[in-house]
DNA sequence: GTATAAATGTGATTGAAGTCACAAAAAAAT
DNA sequence: ATTTTTTTGTGACTTCAATCACATTTATAC
């Protein structure tokens, strides 16, 4: 993409006037990021708002001893960073890209500024960070409630609703992302997630076929697991 | 209380001039929930902001066999319902009265004027938003990489940081949720809250008196299990 | 196309924590 | 002050899923 048509698919400036959103394109700058590089880093200060023009991040807080929770996986049109400039706390979260990607960046005082400007973005932002609560929401129900079982189904519905597209009646996912990185967002282990998955499609729940799957029963699938 | 003085304890209020304040405590009215009745249910329609004028309120999410999850824990000038709110969507967790409680309420068109009038809530709203989703964030990390131990020391590091009370370095919870309720947040079994207090009591880290916890280290034992 | 590396599949073993069962203590009711 | 109910403490047992170990498959590099 050559202009700023991107930021009208994002959520927060959508609903601006096209000059509006000229103005908003003037307040931030492009940037790549190769696959695996760190984009942000936990503890890190200073602080700005990512929009992902093109590619793929996963958001993920470490342990010391290394393990990783990935948080959620972003793509086209969506954006982090917002936390740190609302409370002005450090980052809690690195952002890795998982595939060469450009962002589209705002300073954390331009940012402020369009706010106070434009109410409606702060509207529109209470309503992502909703989004966002209630996802977190159900995933620490389901980290707290499930067994392993039931914590896979609900990473597999999550990407469902993210990147599925519905194929006559069929939900596919047509990249899954890795096992190890599928058990970082369940909380459970590689081996676990190859076991369940093969699991669910044995009964029928699910087809696999290389890195894509798909939820044959979607309605069937959530209401078992949900 | 008898006067809306309250409302200028409430962080999303905090900052409006006096004038306004009166204005938002002419758009809500005051209710008195009994100890244990539901103020919320799940699924439930409708909608409309909750402040907590005097009492103990949980959020909580059940599963079909009914073991619950607690999300939260709410007191005096904390707020909930704004999810429903601003997204349209039904509610997702259940609030009930842990105490005999009074709730100011504000009805979803009434609060929506309100953030349309007076932007300065957007901000603070967005704000408290972005505190809960960090929390989140945390609990999501706590559950998926810690063993019970660590999901233990989160929930009471999460209570000190809420209700507890520093003396003389030592921070003290004066009155510890049931060992049900803790397991509830913690995502563990009531028996492993009990057995996993004592054992940090055994270590001298905290110190159990009745229903008061006493972290005598708070420094070390943050360190230790974050 | 072959070599090398990365990712996946699957059995065997282990261990942490859930469940069960019940005693003891504390709190609430009468 | 007793009785009854609620909450807590703790051993014994069981189970689910993590870990280990390695074969197999798939992707990437050369």
């Amino acid at each position: 993409m050559q202009t700023t048509d991107f930021l009208q698919y994002v959520p927060i400036f959508s609903e601006l006037p096209p000059e509006t959103i000229g103005k908003v394109a003037e307040a931030g700058s492009r940037k790549v990021y190769t696959k695996d590089s760190v984009i942000l880093m936990e503890e890190e200060v200073g602080s700005a708002l990512f929009v992902i023009v093109s590619g793929k991040v996963k958001v993920a807080r470490t342990s010391t001893d290394g393990r990783e929770v990935i948080l959620s996986i972003l793509t086209e049109s969506d954006f982090f960073g917002e936390m740190a400039i609302l409370d002005g706390l450090t980052r809690s979260a690195t952002v890795i890209a998982l595939e060469d990607s450009e962002l589209f960046i705002i300073q954390r005082n331009q940012f402020l500024e369009l706010l106070k400007s434009f109410p409606e973005i702060s509207i529109a932002l209470l309503q992502e960070l909703t989004k966002r609560l209630r996802a977190a929401d159900m995933k620490i129900k389901s980290l707290s409630l499930k067994d392993a079982e039931g914590k896979v189904a609900t990473v597999i519905l999550q990407l469902a609703d993210d990147i599925g597209k519905i194929k006559q009646g069929i939900v596919e996912i047509e990249k899954l992302p890795l096992q190890q990185d599928l058990a970082n967002m369940a909380g459970t282990s590689r081996e676990t997630i190859s076991r369940t998955l093969h699991s669910f499609a044995k009964k029928g729940l699910v087809e696999l076929e290389g890195a894509k799957l798909r939820i044959l029963n979607y309605e069937k699938f959530k209401e078992t697991y949900t």
